[in-house]
DNA sequence: GCGACAG
DNA sequence: ATCTTGTCGC
């Protein structure tokens, strides 16, 4: 894929809030694609490397079917860590590798799932609204714990939901995936709604898994690159 | 000023 | 996120 860029990566916390809030009105929450209309969906998570001084990010986006959820393809990419981690700016860390990624995908999916808030978030632009704005594609924030927001405990079975209230606004739902674990925060990341975000999440959960098969596959596969090129001794060069 | 705080 | 083995439970 071609990723367009809106916006440079190296700028300053302060920085990064300003662009979160000039670029924040541009997210679309209506549905464009019907879930019916969804044949492929991608998942991406990250892993951080730590070498003495410098850390390395290595991004995993896995395509997969859907809703068959058979891995269709895998692209990695890995970049020197530019930001710190900051509550509320997690994109601004995360999004070199992950765009990079990106390029190395094939054909682009019809939705993306990622590994963290989108608009729940304090100035409604979390990392699935951010990345799903650059790519253009509808996209979807899965987190395992809550940012922002008020929210009830979900009826202990599968597909259970209550919403995410924060200031007086439903921006997410907290949704059972599993009857006894703690709930998955859903919120809406570009061009689809808090209902549309839930639904696509729970068609991507598979028997009695936490997280929904895109972003579980995607982790899986993060962790295995981080080891394989993690600390020690590198033979060559960095990572393509 | 005192907590809260995605990964 | 990451440092880390075995262990309790379905």
């Amino acid at each position: 894929m071609r990723i367009r860029e809106l916006h440079r990566w190296d700028v300053s916390p302060a920085e990064a809030r300003a662009l979160q809030a000039d670029l924040a009105p541009r997210v679309r929450l209506e549905d464009a694609v019907p879930l019916d209309a969804v044949q492929t969906v991608a998942g991406v998570d990250n892993t951080y490397v730590k070498e003495g001084d410098a850390t390395t990010a290595h991004a995993v986006v896995v395509v997969l079917s859907f809703p068959a959820l058979e891995i269709i393809e895998t692209a990695f990419a890995s970049r020197p860590v530019a930001f710190p981690y900051v509550p509320g700016l997690l994109s601004f860390r995360e999004a070199p590798a992950v765009l990079a990624a990106f390029e190395q995908v094939a054909a682009a999916p019809d939705a993306v799932l990622f590994d963290g808030q989108g608009y729940a978030h304090p100035r409604r632009f979390g990392l699935a609204c951010h990345l799903g704005l650059i790519l253009d594609l509808p996209s979807v924030g899965c987190a395992k714990s809550r940012l922002v927001g008020r929210w009830e405990e979900p009826e202990r079975a599968f597909g259970a939901q209550t919403p995410l209230v924060d200031r007086g606004e439903t921006v997410g739902a907290a949704v059972r995936t599993r009857p006894r674990r703690a709930p998955l925060f859903v919120s809406p990341g570009h061009k689809v709604s808090v209902a549309g975000a839930v639904g696509l999440a729970l068609a991507c959960c598979r028997d009695g898994t936490f997280m929904p098969e895109p972003t579980r596959l995607a982790h899986e596969a993060v962790t295995a690159r981080g080891r394989a090129a993690g600390p020690g001794p590198e033979p060559g060069g960095a990572a393509p």
